[in-house]
RNA sequence: UGGGGAAUGGUGUAACGGUAGCACGAGUGGCUCUGGACCACUUAGUCUAGGUUCGAAUCCUAGUUCCCCAGCCA
């Protein structure tokens, strides 16, 4: 994952880390003699990945490589009741298409048998400890540090108190040892119906941290796991087995977010609790001590117009507000993939915020910029009319030898490497409509009439005039003349001009649908519900945070023109059919990508990021 | 009102008792066959009030504001 696109910046968990090595609090691996270094993502397949995952991703695996670790990715896929296959699947192309590397992995370059089975080599899963969590639990029990409760959910709740009342012990805390046993067993063989009993810790329950006051270790579920099937009745909750499986994988360095914090304490608890009575060369009643890793906080990525929960981004997909998880206008990972981000562009704009414990909103230019930056280098050069408008040259031959003039155009200026390539020009042409104004706005230096402008790679053309459709006043027709000297865009005589448009030959050009996406929210903070009113309908107050959702944020646009070399665009994809879109900048208009619907003989992109329009920024000013 | 965190230009992030820096944005100019890219310059900040110190963003005290926690979710 290391280039140049993401330069390591520091940040505070880079000091823990080289602290931990410099005073060897977790040894050496044994290979490299390195200290060791462990992290992992442990993500549960609920949903799919956003961006916010990407960042987390990108320092858990930054972090390994960078002190020659080790990372895991590891599904936390602890409740059965939420998680599908078809999330794993979905999680794991997310986290090899950005980069990240794990041990026991496919290699990129094999074409595995069975995709659906490969891609899942060297990931790990919660549930395979499900057994030795188990077993653990039984030990709590044992050593009285757990029992089995037989309140109800509500009583549970209840008897927990609140925030500033301490909580009431349950009637069964005090039950013995023996028969907790016995009746945790007899969950785990499904005698009893859901939610009719828990296990829970024992600790305190008037501790002001609400998560100490007896927390539920297990629930039962008769539910089938998309792993275990049903091998179990009874669950682990998060608490309970998240810092168990960080330990059983020797995870150093357990990087989560804030809001995990106040958990840290019953994590380190239950690990606490576990090497109760055993020690370190395992001479202990209870054996060898376990692992117990170092829990370390960080904010969580926050981005201006859209929104970042998964609940919230399954409603937007489950409601139909959006095309689905891969929506171009969604910040999962495969949206962003879909409308052309590109993985190099998402690191270098997670190494760009940076890592801290302050939460606060990125804002979403930053993303689009890190695009922009990587695109920029990257992506050939291509001429497109999204809205087209005819320009005749009309001291052009309609015919014969000289009709077609095949000219020279860059394939981008950044990389002389990537050459050049030839359009054909001719007489009648498609500009964009933007590009003619037959009255001009102050400081505009595009066509108009009298005005003279370079067509790209062409010719400089004069503008005599237009044709309008007389019964709605719209210009049907720009009209110029071309100056046979500046052949390739250059005047013998020096003189320059202002303005540089793109265009189409219009016996040339292909079809094309183009798709223009905007910000998901009107707003930027999609929970704003105070101001102007909903964007839907100007003047109401928006209710909810859906009633943010920005009603511009899809333009469709079907008749546009493309130059013959765009032919052939289309998509590969690796061994596990992660896409990878051509992209292209179209000069002057932004880049673009090959939309997953699109087919040869219909064409659709989608535009990833305009390109900076510094005019807007003059014409929005008048 | 209990507990746990956090406050540095518009935004985000550095500075680890010794010149408040960087990025993005914004503004100005240069350059340009993309009103792109690139280059230069400018703008603007330590939550408040005390204290310690030769010296405080940093240490201390008090306050203010914001975030998280009362799932058998993660």
């Amino acid at each position: 994952m290391a280039d140049n696109t993401a330069p390591s910046a520091r940040h505070f968990i880079h000091d823990l880390v080289e602290a931990d090595n410099a005073a060897g609090r977790w040894g050496v691996w044994p290979d490299s003699g390195r200290p060791r270094v462990h992290t992992r993502f442990p993500p549960e397949p609920n949903g799919y990945l956003h961006i916010g995952h990407a960042k987390s991703i990108c320092l858990n695996y930054g972090l390994a490589e960078q002190y020659g670790g080790r990372f895991n990715l590891r599904f936390d896929d602890t409740n059965p009741v939420a998680e599908e296959e078809e999330y794993v699947q979905s999680i794991i192309r997310d986290v090899r298409w950005l980069g990240a590397r794990w041990p026991g992995m496919y290699d990129d370059r094999a074409r595995p048998a069975a995709p659906d089975e490969a891609i899942k080599a060297g990931v790990l899963f919660g549930s395979d400890y499900f057994g030795q969590m188990y077993d653990w639990a039984v030990e709590l029990i044992k050593k009285g540090r757990a029992y089995v409760c037989d309140l109800s959910g509500d009583q549970v709740s209840e008897y927990r108190g609140t925030l500033t009342k301490p909580g009431r012990n349950s009637p069964w805390r005090e039950r013995g040892v023996d028969e907790s046993l016995d009746l945790f067993e007899r969950m785990r063989r499904g005698e009893f119906p859901d939610g009719s009993r828990t296990l829970r810790a024992k600790i305190d329950m008037a501790h002001p941290n609400l998560n100490l006051r007896d927390p539920v270790m297990y629930r039962i579920l008769h539910q089938s796991h998309h792993r275990t099937a049903d091998a179990w009745c009874v669950y682990p909750m998060y608490d309970w087995a998240h810092g168990l499986e960080d330990s059983i994988e020797g995870i150093t360095h357990s990087i989560c977010t804030l809001e995990f914090e106040n958990h840290r304490p019953l994590y380190d608890w239950f690990i606490d609790a576990i090497n109760e009575g055993r020690t370190d060369d395992g001479s202990g009643p209870w054996g060898r001590k376990v692992h117990h890793p170092q829990q370390i906080e960080f904010a969580r990525l926050e981005l201006s117009y859209t929104v970042m929960s998964k609940r919230r981004l399954l409603e937007l997909v489950r409601d139909g507000l959006v095309r689905g998880w891969d929506d171009p206008r969604m910040p999962t990972l495969s949206g962003l993939r879909r409308r052309g981000y590109t993985p190099e562009a998402i690191r270098a704009f997670a190494a760009d915020v940076g890592v801290a414990r302050f939460n606060g909103v990125i804002d979403i230019v930053r993303l689009e910029n890190a695009l922009r930056e990587h695109l920029n280098r990257i992506a050939p050069r291509r001429l497109a009319v999204l809205r087209p408008l005819k320009l005749v040259i009309t001291n052009w031959p309609e015919s014969g030898d000289g009709a077609v003039d095949w000219l020279d155009a860059i394939n981008n200026p950044e990389d002389v490497a990537a050459g050049t390539r030839r359009i054909p020009f001719s007489r009648v042409l498609f500009i964009e409509r933007d590009d003619f104004h037959e009255n001009p706005p102050k400081g505009y230096f595009r066509l108009f009439p009298g005005n003279e402008v370079r067509l790209r790679y062409a010719y400089f053309v004069r503008c005599t005039g237009c044709v309008k459709d007389p019964a709605t006043g719209e210009v049907t027709e720009v009209h110029c003349t071309y100056d046979p000297a500046t052949r390739g865009g250059d005047a013998p005589d020096g003189r320059k001009v202002k303005g540089t448009i793109h265009w189409i030959s219009a016996a040339h050009a292909i079809d094309a649908e183009v798709r223009l996406y905007d910000h998901l929210f009107a707003r930027p903070d999609p929970d704003d519900l105070s101001l102007s009113g909903s964007a839907h309908e100007p003047g109401a107050v928006p209710k909810n945070w859906k009633d943010n959702l920005n009603p511009r944020s899809l333009e469709v646009l079907k008749n546009c023109k493309i130059e013959p070399s765009l032919v052939d665009a289309g998509m590969a994809h690796d061994a596990f059919d992660i896409p990878n879109p051509d992209r292209f900048q179209f000069e002057r208009l932004g880049y673009f990508a090959v939309d997953s619907e699109s087919r040869s003989g219909a064409l659709v992109f989608n535009r990833a990021v305009s390109l900076k329009d510094t005019w807007a920024k003059i014409a929005r000013k008048g």
